[in-house]
DNA sequence: CGCGCCATTGAACAACTTCAACCAACGTGG
DNA sequence: CCACGTTGGTTGAAGTTGTTCAATGGCGCG
């Protein structure tokens, strides 16, 4: 059972009392690269805490397109369907890199946040910024070119890199077509767009990941306003 | 003062001690159309409930583009910025009708859902609709056509004027600008396919006014696969 | 070593935006 | 109550952006 509980920033105000009921139900599970934590549909049976690697949920509308609804990194809550009360999940969540959650039944949702009021309020505050990053994502998509919103999502998957100097490495295998769709565009326009940035400097680039080289040129190119 | 706060269906369910904590600090608010309730910007001090009329909800990009948020309906809970830990309002309120709305200092918010843990259950859950929604708005930015987009808006408002038949009014003024702004298009092409629509007998326009003629085949656009 | 997945690139095309002009309804003040 | 400015709305033509179609290259795995 590699971390302790009281080790992970989200339970570390927690009292040994508030951890047992934490702890309670409480399963852990691994995924390999590649593996399904749940597919679109299913019933919302259980939440998660991701501790280490990264999920991609997609979303796939009734004529086969899919949607990149987020990326989840370690420490957020994902599949919290039980709380906002949904009973089946919205979309599918799939490993993008080998995966360690903690788990619990949608039925300590409740006792675990009375148990912690700590977590209910950041529940509704994560809850909050995603409505924010969706929200800026609308207005993205309807106010920017492609270029630009290729260049927003690209310091954004940064960020979660931690800080650092140039060059900073998007943590996490990404194909085009996932930055395309991430991005509202295709996979060919992300292609070409990518390829003159690279050419400028400003990206590396190779199968599957992407290096941002030049963060400021990237962030004036995201922030040129016409 | 006109309804009884038991008569609102969000209080329905709460005794008559839950409605005394509820109505402490509470105040009622009227406004004109073309007021605002709040400004981008301004200190989060207050958060609403709409009891009647309708509020246009939007942003103001640092570039002077506006993005329309959302519209608020009567029984909704607006500018909770105070429940999911914001400071000040993320943009602005403007009466497109005239409204009556009740007000609490954000003080009350945590009194209040804990005196009605009901209605922290239908707050969560209405952020959870309103992720739900912007998710829906960015899958269709992305994967559809003008026209599906703007068809898709319009039943999305036509279905808060309450199940009826053809033909279905907008019951709120609405210029084809806002039409553009909310289904990412310019007035432009907003304004070319809705008249090509009314001429197919689907719409009837006039100035601030949109009424649909024929869901069924406004519907038929919206779900049209290629 | 050969197949499949990921990626790149060019050319033709369609959709949407921009630019620009114009029209009609509303409201206000003389 | 009429003239006129303002706001909301329509429409055409030109221009741009991004998509579609099509072909090709290369890495990696069995």
């Amino acid at each position: 059972m590699p971390p302790d509980l009281a080790e992970l920033p989200i339970f570390s105000t927690l009292t040994p009392d508030q951890l047992a009921i934490v702890a309670q139900g409480m399963t852990r599970v691994t995924l390999d690269q590649g593996e399904n934590l749940f597919l679109q549909g299913d019933p919302a049976a259980r939440f998660f805490l991701l501790i280490e690697g990264r999920l991609k949920v997609t979303q796939l509308t009734e004529d086969g397109q899919q949607f990149i609804v987020r990326i989840v990194h370690p420490g957020e809550l994902c599949g919290f369907g039980p709380a906002i009360g949904r009973t089946i999940f919205p979309g599918s969540a799939e490993a993008i890199l080998p995966c360690r959650l903690l788990a619990w039944p949608r039925a300590r949702w409740e006792p675990l946040i009375a148990a912690a009021p700590a977590l209910a309020v950041s529940a509704i505050q994560a809850v909050g910024r995603k409505l924010d990053e969706a929200h800026t994502r609308l207005r993205e998509m309807t106010t920017e070119d492609a270029g630009r919103r290729i260049a927003h999502l690209l310091l954004r998957l940064a960020r979660h890199a931690g800080p650092g100097p140039d060059p900073v490495e998007i943590p996490f295998p990404i194909t085009r077509q996932d930055i395309a769709d991430m991005s509202g565009n295709t996979l060919h326009t992300a292609s070409r767009i990518m390829a003159a940035w690279e050419a400028e400097g400003i990206l590396l680039r190779a199968r599957r990941k992407v290096i941002i080289a030049d963060t400021a040129g990237l962030a004036a190119i995201a922030e040129t306003r016409d």
